[in-house]
DNA sequence: GCCATTTGTTACCACCCGGTAAGTACTTTA
DNA sequence: TAAAGTACTTACCGGGTGGTAACAAATGGC
């Protein structure tokens, strides 16, 4: 009973599916085939378990085990635990540009293109995509901090982008673009948060109502 | 045998204070006067460092050397950490009761009466104090989630009280209230994930902006 | 058939964290 | 002044985590 190596890490039932992967397909350790798990898959499972469980509580043997790997061999794919958030919420921001480019006009107004914004933005939110989200500088280093910041600016820019847009053809009215920006980021981040039971509304539902909150606001008209 | 006894984890450095107590008054371990350290201190220490650290990222040695004693002499006045976030969240939601008591008047129109409810929310976020926001159900036991829960329902229902109120007298009008509600939560919640940058706007421009926004919307009035 | 590369594995470490046992000093009370 | 409680401290444990070293098997090119 040497209680240094703990002979159980090895042990794992092969039976028991366990709740870990039920994001996404996995199966028992070594039922996959080799070569199957490549770093997309990697952060494929990784995104849902970060945005699922979030990135503290999720640990390399989680993310491992849910591929049927072994956690050093994520350090094949990716050098630090970091490195896979990181590389996450770059694949979020590339898949959200994927997502927005089918839709986007610059020459529809500002109004309709903070739309499109926000129906891409509430789908990846609902997809488990979007890392950037669930990615807390806190835990960051230096360069991290820095990475991220700047997925994070690009795509509050984005939005501010819009925003201004609006403001000057006229489909748009409001004081501050910062608070605006910030309260409009707020509702959708906070879909993270919510529990299992309120993310069962479709997204287009979602989005519908909220970008009906935002424009129209929830005053009663003044007669 | 047995290699798992690490001998140097006793020792630390004692006179480094560290940048752990910024939030609040400390020295070093030792200075303080004996008697002065109390549940509601303790409290009030614990809570800005959940809500600027997060609840996982502060360790019960953070907040002990905050208050300059030791990590055990928590467990005089507590019997867990939980217990300490729990205590925490009950707190908070005291506080907000207090402060919300004395502008709060139920002939108002539910209209006025969301605005009464949103500036008290963002004071005490901005405060630190509300760290029901920061409790993360995923990390608690199931006792802890259920009390914990229950916090977040009564919050959450004192808001859509007043909203339908708004909507019964006429002074607000929506669709879904429950999406109303969530996207409000949302605007304002996230105020804890802000760059210490944003946190500088005094807490009254800020809600006033989110109040005008979630009243009037940011759509321009078609003519 | 052989070798280099790719893709993994087992065994392990150093560190941190929540929590506990047992003892100590200060303060109140009778 | 002595007992009883209050408010701490030192020393330690078990367990989990990110990360590493060293080795092994499948794969593809020659």
């Amino acid at each position: 009973m040497t209680d240094a190596v703990n002979p159980k890490r090895a042990e794992r039932n092969p039976t028991a599916g366990g709740s870990a992967a039920r994001t996404a397909g996995a199966g028992q350790r070594r039922s996959r085939k080799r070569g199957t798990v490549n770093k997309d898959v990697i952060m494929g499972i990784a995104s849902s378990m970060f945005r699922e469980r979030g990135y503290d509580r999720t640990s390399l043997e989680d993310i491992a085990s849910a591929l049927s790997i072994t956690k050093p061999s994520l350090y094949y794919h990716f050098s630090s635990k970091e490195d896979i958030l990181l590389e996450c919420i770059s694949r979020g921001y590339i898949l959200f540009q994927q997502k927005i480019a089918d839709r986007d006009d610059v020459r529809l107004p500002g109004r309709e293109r903070v739309r499109v914004f926000l129906e891409a933005y509430v789908d990846l939110i609902q997809d488990n995509v979007l890392s950037m989200i669930v990615a807390d500088e806190r835990v960051m280093s230096d360069a991290g901090k820095v990475k991220s910041r700047n997925y994070k600016r690009m795509i509050n820019r984005d939005l501010q982008d819009r925003l201004e847009a609006g403001q000057r053809d006229g489909s748009l009215a409001f004081d501050d673009i910062k608070i605006v920006a910030y309260g409009i980021f707020g509702m959708v981040n906070w879909m993270t948060h919510w529990q299992s039971g309120a993310l069962d509304i479709p997204p287009a539902a979602v989005s519908d109502q909220f970008v009906k909150m935002i424009f129209d606001g929830i005053g009663a008209p003044r007669a």
